[in-house]
DNA sequence: GTCATGCGCAACCTTTAGTTGCATGATGTC
DNA sequence: GACATCATGCAACTAAAGGTTGCGCATGAC
């Protein structure tokens, strides 16, 4: 059965940009919506609005000082993002484990008998 | 400097959908665009075409048996995607990590002497 | 042959990522 | 204080993506 995942969560962070945007935050400690997009291929709206959503799913908090508004990322959030990521990976990756092993079991046993076809 | 990522491969698994396709083809062995639809709150039509997007990114193949369309995931190409998750996930990780670190040695500062207000 | 089933295609709707354009509000200088 | 400036906010618009319904077509079962 599937992993438990926040799809907002995930899919915030599923957005290149977004992550991207992430990586800058995470870097710089802090970021305007117009400082930020002078490192992204995209308009200072695109990234406001990207910002938007990364508030809403608590990624990142704002703190206006004067005219400008910084954006710092929420380390908790973040982590419980990273988290989940690796839940999936790790799922994924014990089932193609699994199903990596099996593989080579079956092929072992083609080698010892070699005439039992096994299909599926 | 962000990890370096195939957007087109992390955005086909950022989807919800997409990822619960692939949960289902990896637990059930392979399965068609009908029979997947019975197990997510989408119709097959919408399932065809995520079906049509992984297939574009390599992440499953399709093999036709007579009427059916039978997709299983290509298990190299997953693991790649997992091994993806992984690295973003770590080099977040290690730079929240970082952070962390850095907050615990100015809080030890200021424990020690109390006065030294340093602000980034 | 006929009937059911699985697929593919097309039209349409809604949301989201992106754009441009303009109004507003805080800063700093004269 | 007046004024140019710079960051933000808001609105309208476009394009792509996820989703729907409806229909036509091929294949397999009887």
């Amino acid at each position: 059965m599937s992993v438990l995942v926040d799809d907002d969560l995930w899919s915030a962070v599923g957005d290149p940009t977004r992550r991207r945007m992430l990586d800058l935050l995470l870097s710089q400690g802090a970021g305007t919506a117009t400082s930020l997009s002078g490192h992204l291929p995209v308009t200072r709206q695109a990234v406001a609005k990207h910002l938007a959503v990364l508030d809403r799913v608590g990624l990142v908090r704002a703190t206006t000082a004067g005219r400008e508004k910084q954006f710092r990322v929420d380390e908790a959030r973040l982590a419980r993002a990273v988290a989940q990521l690796a839940d999936v990976g790790a799922a994924w990756d014990s089932r193609l484990r699994r199903i990596k092993r099996i593989a080579e079991t079956i092929q072992r046993g083609k080698d010892a008998t070699n005439d039992t076809d096994q299909q599926q």
